[in-house]
RNA sequence: GAUCCCGUAGCUCAGCUGGCAGAGCAUCUGACUUUUAAUCAGAGGGUCGCAGGUUCGAGCCCUGCCGGGAUCACCA
């Protein structure tokens, strides 16, 4: 940014980062000794131990060096108050002219000292006359000075005044919004808590956490579009993974009896209050077993990850209370649309489902199968109607071409998914081992891409190479983190649970869509 | 991709029927040694998202574009 286009209060604290520096003083010195966080001392106080008194015995200091940022300023004459916030929280501080070295107080923390820079304080905690606990600072370093003026929330009685509520602002300069909300912080401090708490769970179960590629020469695992790209020095084409599926069951042919895999997928679609184009998915493969033993263990999971985060399995989200306590319901489809519908499915053929579809206002085209027409009644009057977690199982085998043939169900596929607040929580799997049913399935995908739909899955050959060595009877899992987090902590966008979302660039990037200075222009199809 | 809404000072927002660009906070100057949305007195700060059009005159009306939000569509 050139000088001319800064903002007054920038230029004045440019100004001002010189006068600091020409007293000798550096404005980013490298470390300071760190005794306490906010939280520590308002616990540790005690009034009856710690608070001076004004004989010369009374009191014995709590002492404290302090790190942190500048949020609020007070000034009132020869004294002063400074709200100060750290990783844990904030506190009140307190400085007197006198306290401090020699014009200190008047020329560095009046003049020079802003809303927004870090400093470091010692001195020691007492409780203010109205009863704040506060740190009386008797020195004050500058440890790094902000240039850019924090926009100025307040907050008296749980009203906050002038809250910054673009969100686009938020979005983009999420440091800033980190700085500012202290609830935005909670929600990522709990989405690591989350995944530290799904990871404890699946490793002291013995699983193995591995990393799988993410640039592969072919997606498979999901049906999405890919974002592709090109590696120059072998000058092939390779796709951004979609999900980790197929890689994690060659480890299981591998040998290894359970690996999972907690890890970002790109799939190359809409953004939405649901969608990012890059998300967090668990995956998880457990051999010898099969699906319904997979259902145990995400009930198991998920209500032990409720109960270490909020304390208890019931937890409100929205205007709902959601209840994580086992056992949760375990529905067939085609029962769970029968309930809500009061049609039975079971055993039509493509054009009498096209026809109850269209009985409940639901628009089919000539390109939808009975899978597809079924999973749009499902999704259209079943999904949003569950709110308790819930199983849906055994769905139809044309939308689930990695999925087991169900042992006594024709048609059908032993999967289900996990539905809670109307959305889908998690699609599991007992996984199709068998070579020849696999390429079977994966030939249908090829006939349904070359019939336009551009998400069906390519053949993998390398995949099937691995189950033709015998993968054994597996379950397998998949869980969005993202959306998991969303449920937990009650955001309602999925870029409240998202560090960084994606959004369109700024103007002032440097975006030009010719320049590729390594040529890229070999690739051509 | 469709529809609707939004874009004005560092932040939150107002701006009437088209007629001098406004407020609070923040900032600056001054006062104030236990304040807490501190208070009191004064001051500075604007590419009204961008480009074009209509008009004597546009923050306001029209067109296009850019960015954002919501809903829908898409999305296992």
């Amino acid at each position: 940014m050139s000088e001319a286009q800064r903002s007054e209060q920038e230029l004045r604290r440019l100004e001002e980062l010189e006068a600091i520096e020409s007293r000798g003083v550096n404005a980013y010195p490298y470390a300071w000794e760190v005794s306490h966080h906010s939280t520590d001392v308002l616990a540790e106080f005690d009034d009856s131990v710690h608070q001076p008194s004004d004989d010369e015995d009374g009191g014995t200091p709590l002492r404290v060096s302090m790190a942190g940022r500048v949020m609020t300023k007070r000034v009132m004459g020869k004294a002063s108050f400074f709200h100060f916030q750290d990783a844990a929280g904030r506190i009140q501080a307190y400085v007197k002219r006198d306290d401090l070295p020699e014009g200190f107080y008047n020329e560095v923390f009046k003049k020079l000292l802003d809303i927004g820079d870090i400093v470091g304080i010692e001195g020691f905690a007492f409780r203010t006359r109205t009863g704040e606990i506060s740190i009386h600072v008797e020195r004050l370093e500058l440890l790094a000075k902000a240039i850019r003026p924090l926009p100025i929330e307040k907050e008296t009685e749980g009203r906050v005044f002038n809250e910054v509520s673009d969100k686009e602002f938020r979005y983009r300069q999420r440091y800033v919004d980190l700085i500012l909300h202290d609830r935005v912080r909670e929600v990522f401090v709990q989405r690591a808590r989350i995944i530290s708490s799904m990871r404890s769970f699946l490793d002291k179960r013995g699983y193995i956490e591995v990393e799988t590629p993410v640039l592969q020469p072919l997606y498979g695992g999901a049906s999405a579009r890919p974002f592709t790209t090109h590696h120059n020095a072998l000058d092939s084409t390779l796709y951004l993974r979609i999900a980790d599926e197929l890689y994690l069951k060659r480890l299981i042919v591998g040998g290894f009896e359970g690996v999972y895999e907690i890890a970002k997928d790109f799939r190359n679609e809409g953004l939405s209050r649901f969608h990012n184009p890059e998300f967090t998915m668990m995956e998880l493969y457990v051999a010898y077993k099969d699906y319904r033993w997979m259902m145990d263990l995400v009930e198991e999971m998920v209500a032990s990850i409720v109960v270490e985060l909020h304390g208890q399995t019931d937890i409100q989200v929205g205007e709902q209370t959601i209840s994580f306590a086992r056992p949760w319901k375990r529905i067939p489809i085609f029962d769970a649309i029968e309930s809500e519908t009061g049609k039975q499915l079971r055993g039509l053929d493509r054009d009498a489902l096209a026809a109850a579809a269209d009985s409940l206002g639901i628009e089919v085209d000539g390109s939808m199968g009975s899978g597809k027409i079924i999973d749009e009644i499902f999704g259209e009057c079943v999904e949003p109607k569950l709110i308790q977690p819930t199983f849906i199982t055994d769905y139809p085998i044309e939308l689930s071409p990695l999925a087991k043939k169900h042992r006594s169900e024709a048609g059908l596929v032993e999967r289900f998914e996990a539905i809670c607040n109307g959305k889908e929580l998690c699609n599991a799997f007992s996984e199709l081992n068998d070579p020849r049913d696999q390429r079977r399935r994966l030939e249908d995908q090829t006939r349904l891409r070359a019939g336009g739909d551009d998400e069906a899955m390519p053949i993998d050959e390398d995949y099937i190479r691995a189950l033709e060595y015998g993968m054994p009877p597996t379950a397998g899992l998949g869980m969005g983190i993202d959306r998991l987090t969303m449920l937990l902590t009650n955001q309602q966008s999925i870029r409240d649970v998202i560090l960084f979302p994606l959004l369109k660039p700024e103007a002032d990037d440097p975006v030009d869509d010719e320049a590729d200075p390594v040529g890229d222009t070999t690739a051509e199809d």
